[in-house]
DNA sequence: AAGTGGTCTAGACCACCGA
DNA sequence: CGGTGGTCTAGACCACTTC
């Protein structure tokens, strides 16, 4: 039954199963893996095979190795490791991590425009979180999340302590890890709610970045929409 | 004369020091490498030790390998090519290349502030390219690109002949390719010239991309600042 | 068929971590 | 000190390209 005909390399089909069972969740985020020797003989080749597939899936953010000590599961630490090319910045390039601010969290129906991006079902329930980021005492970003119950399960946030970074709470608190996001980004002007929380004036452009965010069995978890007075933050893409 | 102090790997020095020769050009850019064992020898280590330096290379884009050819110093194909995760896109998702519409070439002497991002002494000279990228029949991109003739050295562009993608022109004609890129993006009202070269109105917010390119020897190339009309296109990121 | 990169092995030794 | 990942080797064989 030697299927010939499309070749797989043996570290191939190694990396597959394990990335299967990390997503099946045998090993939780921050757990050690057997050793190389140990997963090796498991899986019936050599050790540098094996290490080939673990380097692979240490390049891909699914693993982290420490010399000495072993190879664990990825854990998120906040919402911009993800992404370490890309995060807001201040013309003179202090860089300050953002504070959040609530101003309203509330469990709804999903409109169409809502349910078309998160790939539900109109009327499925979502949570809508929105909320403003502060960077140094300024109100720079207007926010509104919205996540997709039907991934996470459900949710009941306390106020007093609401996660500052959501994506470490659906790792901590649903099992999800946040994969990969995709950003469209565009020029428009404010709306009358973005004029009043972040305090500039009508005719003052901002930017608005659509996120989806995807963990790593490709569902979408959240969607996000940011509106950001970019007159003294820029966008920062580091590109290569 | 052993520095046990700081252990440096084999094959970070091999790599490292095929780096250097493929940055003094000792291979051109598309020429081929000599084959695995050759190069092994040449530097007195194992295929696998030589292997791993190429591999890692060919990671960080400066090389090409083909199985059953041989490695090759990499081309720059166009501008996106270096940029994969990055680019304009119509919202009903299909990807246009853009044509560009060339409205003013001229060699002027760098101002304080070009001066400043191309990192030069201000009255040394520049190219300043004044152009609108049209996708689908629409201008939807107006571009102004300073180019460091220090690094470059001496260009004279024939109008008739003008390439369409700088970045390929660097590496064809001044041997420099381009190697990472840092972009500031952020939402501005259009200036007089955007509004009549975008066919907008003045109250319209544009997106203002600021970007600084450098070559594999971290020079400054260009700095180039795009405004761009996002009512039909978005520029979209992926993540990961 | 010859030459290239790609995979895989078995074994040795080194650098790092923590008890 | 033992256990882990990191490096390195020598050699075998496979898959792909070109002639």
């Amino acid at each position: 039954m030697d299927k010939k005909i499309s070749y797989v390399p043996l570290y191939e089909q190694v990396k597959k199963d394990i990335l299967r069972r990390i997503i099946a969740g045998d090993w939780s985020p921050g757990s050690f893996l057997p050793n190389e020797f140990a997963l090796a003989e498991q899986y019936g080749v050599s050790q540098g095979t094996l290490r080939k597939a673990l380097n692979e899936l240490t390049a891909e953010k699914y693993l982290v190795r420490y010399q000495g000590k072993g190879t664990a599961v990825a854990v998120v630490e906040d919402d911009t490791a993800l992404f370490p090319f890309f995060f807001l910045s201040r013309r003179d390039n202090k860089h300050i991590p953002p504070v959040s601010q609530i101003n309203g969290i509330a469990r709804i129906k999903a409109s169409s425009d809502i349910a078309g991006h998160l790939q539900i079902n109109e009327g499925d329930e979502v949570i809508e979180i929105k909320r403003v980021r502060i960077l140094d005492n300024e109100c720079v970003i207007n926010e509104i999340v919205y996540i997709s119950l039907k991934v996470t399960g459900d949710i009941h946030f306390e106020d007093q302590q609401f996660p500052n970074t959501l994506y470490v709470y659906y790792q901590h608190k649903c099992g999800i890890r946040i994969h990969r996001a995709v950003e469209d980004i565009e020029a428009v002007l404010p709306t009358a709610d973005d004029v009043k929380k972040l305090g500039i004036v009508k005719t003052q452009p901002v930017m608005k970045i659509s996120r989806t965010s995807f963990d790593v069995q490709e569902r979408i978890v959240e969607y996000r929409i940011s509106k950001i007075n970019t007159q003294n933050f820029v966008y920062r893409a580091s590109l290569q």
